[in-house]
DNA sequence: AATTAGTGCAACCGCAAGCTG
DNA sequence: CCAGCTTGCGGTTGCACTAAT
């Protein structure tokens, strides 16, 4: 224990973080380990909370909220660390979408993640797709692409890594997979941990299509439906950590006939997606992201799931870009 | 090999709500 | 009811690391 505890005295709480900046130099910047460890140490004994005089009687030249923050962002026990799930990416695009720029509260039903770590998620991957797609993260257009579009391409992943046995079969450039679990009955499961709070109903509510219209995968026409079949945990999660190049990036275009099918059919519904899916290029325009493709990686249609760097990367893979042809004319 | 640009993440800042005397 | 303090939240910044040139 840090010797400078037997000097700690209970301050009558009058100074706040700046008049301690006047009183003491503070430290600021990067935690030491022996700052870690002290405050560790204190926290073991003497529990969290009151962080003002916690830095004080710690000996920690920090301020309240410093150690606070250090605490309850990195050095927390239950604190989880590396990759975004596929399902953690899902259940915060869900929950985003219901609530969005409420971190600490996405993070409530991410166990073991913190809100720091969900806001640079976001800004650094989400924000970062929706500038390549040449539209605002908060639009309507960018929304429903992450619901409709991303989120269940994301489902369809999760289901294929939690399959017992997978079957795989190719239709035109995509591949459809089947789940069917250890009892032989087929399902759509769902990443949902039972231990959150969430209603499970959530994100099955937001994903529903209307009848019909998303035909992504083998989850088509059970989306609606849905059997939810709990199957994350984080014991199983990190089988599906995110590796780079993995993430959103492969959600574009969940490429199929029968999404072009959703596509066109939405074209025309009347449905609230008229105004967005009249035509996919209300999305963003595709042609100039190609056309950015192609000076980028100086390679053209045929060739451009060889271009050396895959592509899965970029905006488009030649899947993606086959779909555009099609979708496009082009 | 040096420089530049891009990316991810830890940490800081300001504000507001909640708490307490 | 009010003032002062603490805590929590969301936005922003700075820095380390890596890839590209």
């Amino acid at each position: 224990m840090n010797s400078s505890n037997n000097n700690c005295v209970e301050m009558s709480g009058s100074e706040d973080d700046d008049q301690m900046n006047m009183i003491e130099d503070l430290r600021r910047g990067p935690w030491t380990v022996e700052e870690d460890f002290t405050l560790i140490n204190y926290i073991a004994h003497h529990g969290e909370g009151r962080w003002n005089s916690l830095a004080r009687c710690a000996g920690l030249k920090r301020t309240g909220k410093s150690c606070r923050l250090r605490w309850l962002n990195y050095l927390r026990p239950d604190v989880r660390r590396g990759n975004i799930t596929l399902e953690e990416q899902l259940m915060i695009l869900e929950l985003h979408s219901r609530w969005g720029n409420r971190w600490s509260k996405i993070a409530q039903h991410l166990p073991g993640r913190t809100d720091n770590e969900i806001k640079n998620y976001w800004r650094t991957r989400v924000q970062k797709h929706a500038k390549q797609l040449k539209c605002d993260v908060n639009s309507k257009q960018f929304k429903d692409t992450m619901r409709y579009l991303w989120m269940p391409r994301l489902v369809e992943r999760i289901q294929a890594a939690a399959t017992t046995t997978t079957t795989t079969t190719t239709t035109g450039c995509s591949s459809s997979t089947t789940t069917t679990t250890s009892t032989g009955t087929t399902t759509n499961s769902y990443p949902l941990n039972q231990s959150n709070n969430i209603d499970n109903n959530i994100v099955t509510s937001q994903l529903v299509m209307p009848q019909g219209q998303n035909n992504c995968g083998n989850m088509s026409t059970n989306f609606g439906n849905t059997q939810i079949t709990p199957s994350y945990t984080p014991e199983n999660s990190s089988t599906t950590a995110v590796s780079p190049g993995s993430d959103l990036t492969d959600c574009y275009f969940p490429v199929n006939s029968q999404n072009q099918n959703f596509i066109q059919q939405n074209n025309s519904i009347g449905s609230e997606f008229n105004d967005t899916l009249i035509s996919p290029s209300a999305y963003f325009n595709p042609w100039m992201d190609y056309q950015g493709m192609v000076d980028q990686n100086n390679c053209r249609w045929s060739d451009a799931g060889n271009c050396g760097d895959d592509l899965s990367d970029n905006m488009w893979n030649a899947e993606e870009i086959w779909f555009l042809k099609q979708q496009f004319n082009m």
